[in-house]
RNA sequence: GGGCCUGUAGCUCAGUUGGUUAGAGCAUGCGCUUGAUAAGCGCAGGGUCACUGGUUCGAGCCCAGUCAGGCACACCA
């Protein structure tokens, strides 16, 4: 709170901070502005009046008059301006009601509506036509008031209603006020707090009369004067205090502003120095930075941060930066309250102030509360620092909360608050429905829901796997699905750790001084260098953000290269190998560097899962300790990954062969197959057949040479091998182990010698 | 009603500077395996790249328009 009010005394300090009056939305009843959403829409009858002001400069000065139409004209004593399209069609047309003449100006295409209204026929053809900003500038007199009102064209008129001739009181409504202080109108708004004429309003039997209780006796009073030229009841919605019940009015009042204008430039410039994801984010907001108008931040509300704005004895606001920075150190000690709790005097005393002075009764806009969070908060705790380094919302606070930091760290350190700052979509529903609280979308909507059902890592896991800058679909199959690939990533870390429980500590500490390259075997080096390339991916991927990539990418890793690639091919040297073999030893280096990596590349996202999975590397510290791998190979393994990637089209044209012979029943388990493989010599130069029917999982291998790929499948004539599964030429060669192959009865044969 | 953004398989996403027949995982179907088993492996089907037009030898990619959806606005005197 405190330094909340510092900073609006720095504000002030650097003539930011300015007063002027603003129309907002007033309750009368309950003596109190409204936000928006605080005004509710009733039914309501009005009287809608035609009226005329003649024109008294310009071209038709004296020879007509400008008809407009209101449906509040309590609010004609402070008309200043009449508004016209610029590109409609107006005429100076001669009307007659019994007997009565008039020559009207009115936007043509509603000369009928305005005829069957009023009962004023037009006589004869118009006697002018033209363009609404022809009537730009000219002079009106006001109907009741000794003054001229001046013609302007604006955007917001319609034909839809009236006379296009729009009535306009700047200190009334929205419109009005932005059309009035665009113009230099001042913001007459001759109404208080109970919604009676003030002195201001210049007809001493107005003065002191309720605004709508008025309605009658301005009617009365333009009938008088013979400028009413007709009157209707008018059916509409009107907006109504939630509260008192009773209609609101648009009323001026003294607001506090910050200049805009003062700080866009800097402002926009900050922005080109921030790090916008998605690109498209640096756009959005410079295109509000650039269009905002000046920052309203007094509200009128009972609850918040005072505005600290003192008065002096004669009323005239005061912004002191000295009285307000005394005031933030009295808040510090003794809490916001103070303001509320303590009365003029008392408060004048603590403050050193003069005598008389009393406070103001605004709060603080919320938005400034949030928007200095990067001074209160960042800069203050040791912890952190301002600039952030990075600001996450979604797209709607471009216009928030990214735009009021932004605005209030410019006009305090001429920078942006963050360095980075990312946007993501809103969630949506399977049929592209916004899925938001407050609709009347009946589905579970919050995180927990989600979490004790699935638990917090598959939450997790749905949040990175989406791409959140665009819409954020959503639903329940979608989090069966990541069901699904969840455990496949758990199974995957599974089988890893069930691979390397004999694997030493000494061993993996050995890697760094060996040549790990050159021990390990084709498929080692290949899924080396695959990881390689994952942890490459999955880096780039959350430097920029870009979550869902680091979801994909581990998934294929998972899926692809090693569970269906490598855990499968090198099940069999796993199992079967003599423990200690390199082939095995290096598999399990290789595993065990995959193992390490992927839980610390998983950490940020399956937070439970990576850090069980780490728990067994036998470390002590916790995983979200830990960094990120690093890219071992300085390049890539070139001639390995040419190398598998012939393999493994060689390995679908092998697939579909053991397809068609399985459907002939010819073989079951790809082991039984005796597969002859045609192909051109070059495709698997420099591999054993050792190497290509481990690769291939298959019984036995027959090559042959041809320029199109091509293999058959048969059944293999070799015994299968007891230990190992696998067909070979070698099972019942042995004396002393006839249902083993070769390999088998060695591993054996060591294992029984050894002990 | 103007501004910004999005649209590729049932779902989530790739698709390089415009360049062969648009890819992957999951899901689905059909098999295999039973030493990852509340697992694993294989094969297959599945696409008018929202739509229409244009530029080009060639467009998922570039341009214009349309449609659908999202966001912040505006309008409603």
């Amino acid at each position: 709170m405190a330094e909340i009010l510092r900073v609006i005394a720095t504000f002030v300090e650097k003539g930011l901070v300015y007063v002027s009056k603003k129309p907002v939305f007033w309750s009368s009843g309950a003596q109190t502005a409204l936000a928006e959403a605080e005004v509710e829409y009733q039914e309501r009858d009005d009287q809608a009046v035609f009226v005329k002001f003649p024109i008294a400069t310009g071209q038709l000065a004296g020879k007509a008059s400008i008809a407009i139409w209101t449906t509040t004209p309590w609010t004609l004593p402070a008309n200043l301006v009449i508004a016209v399209d610029a590109k409609e069609i107006y005429v100076v047309q001669e009307f007659r009601r019994e007997g009565v003449s008039e020559v009207l100006v009115l936007a043509d295409k509603l000369v009928d509506a305005f005829s069957l209204a009023t009962g004023f026929q037009p006589t004869g053809e118009p006697m002018q036509t033209f363009p609404g900003t022809k009537l730009e500038g000219f002079g009106a007199q006001h109907p009741l008031l000794p003054r001229t009102s001046m013609i302007l064209t604006a955007e917001f008129v319609t034909m839809d209603t009236g006379t296009g001739a729009v009535h306009v009181a700047p200190g009334h409504g929205e419109d009005d006020y932005a059309l009035g202080s665009k113009n230099g109108f001042p913001i007459f708004s001759p109404v208080d707090d109970h919604g009676r004429y003030t002195e201001e309003v210049g007809i001493p039997e107005l003065v002191g009369k309720y605004v709508f209780d008025a309605n009658r006796d301005i009617v009365r009073m333009l009938r008088d004067r013979e400028v009413l030229l007709g009157e209707q009841n008018f059916h509409h919605s009107y907006p109504y205090c939630w509260r008192s019940k009773t209609p609101i009015i648009f009323r001026a009042v003294d607001q506090f502003f910050i200049r805009i204008d003062d700080l866009r430039a800097a402002a926009l410039d900050a922005i080109t120095k921030v790090d916008w994801i998605p690109l498209w984010g640096e756009n959005r907001i410079a295109g509000t930075v650039e269009s905002r108008p000046d920052w309203v931040i007094s509200r009128q509300r009972s609850w918040g941060v005072p505005l600290p704005v003192f008065y002096s004895g004669s009323g005239e606001p005061i912004l002191n930066a000295n009285w307000i920075r005394r005031l933030a150190d009295l808040v510090a000690v003794r809490g916001s309250n103070v303001w509320f709790e303590l009365s003029d005097s008392e408060l004048a005393r603590e403050l050193g102030l003069p005598p008389g002075t009393t406070k103001g009764s605004d709060t603080i806009d919320v938005w400034i509360d949030s928007g200095v969070s990067h001074r209160a908060v960042c800069a203050r705790r040791p912890e952190l620092h301002d600039p952030a380094e990075m600001y996450l919302e979604a797209t709607d606070q471009h216009r928030g909360w990214f735009q009021s930091s932004l605005m209030t760290s410019v006009a305090l350190n001429n920078r942006a608050p963050y360095k980075t700052c990312v946007t993501h979509g809103f969630v949506v529903d399977l049929d592209g429905k916004k899925i938001s609280k407050s609709s009347t979308y009946d589905k579970p909507v919050e995180a927990s829901h989600f979490v004790s059902k699935h638990g917090a890592d598959l939450v997790r896991l749905w949040a990175s796997s989406i791409n959140y800058t665009d819409d954020v679909p959503f639903s329940e199959e979608m989090f069966t699905r990541l069901g699904d690939t969840y455990r496949r990533m758990r199974n995957t870390l599974r089988i890893l750790h069930g691979n390397l429980f004999d694997l030493l500590v000494s061993d993996v500490a050995d890697v760094g001084s060996r040549s790990t390259t050159a021990a390990t075997t084709l498929i080692d080096r290949w899924i080396v260098d695959r990881l390689d390339g994952v942890i490459g991916e999955c880096r780039a991927a959350y430097e920029s953000f870009e979550f869902h990539k680091v979801y994909h990418t581990i998934n294929q890793f998972c899926a692809v290269d090693l569970s269906s690639l490598y855990i499968d091919i090198t099940k069999d040297r796993m199992y079967c190998d003599a423990p200690n073999s390199p082939r095995r030893r290096a598999t399990q280096l290789a595993m065990h560097r995959i193992y390490d990596a992927l839980c610390r590349l998983l950490a940020p996202v399956l937070a439970f899962t990576s850090e069980e999975a780490w728990r067994y590397l036998g470390g002590n510290a916790s995983v979200h300790l830990q960094l990120f791998p690093e890219v071992r190979a300085s390049q890539r393994d070139t001639y390995v990954n040419t190398a598998v990637d012939r393999l493994l089209k060689l390995r679908a044209v092998i697939g579909q062969a053991l397809e068609k012979a399985r459907q002939q029943k010819l073989i079951g388990n790809s082991l039984e197959a005796r597969v002859i493989l045609r192909c051109e010599r070059k495709l698997i130069d420099g591999i054993s057949r050792d190497e290509l029917e481990e690769f291939f999982i298959v019984g036995e291998l027959v090559l042959e040479e041809a320029n199109e790929p091509s293999a058959v499948v048969e059944r293999t004539s070799f015994a299968k091998c007891a230990r190992c599964w696998r067909h070979r030429e070698t099972v019942g060669k042995s004396r002393t182990h006839p249902d083993l192959c070769d390999r088998c009865e060695d591993v054996v044969q060591a294992r029984l010698s050894s002990t």
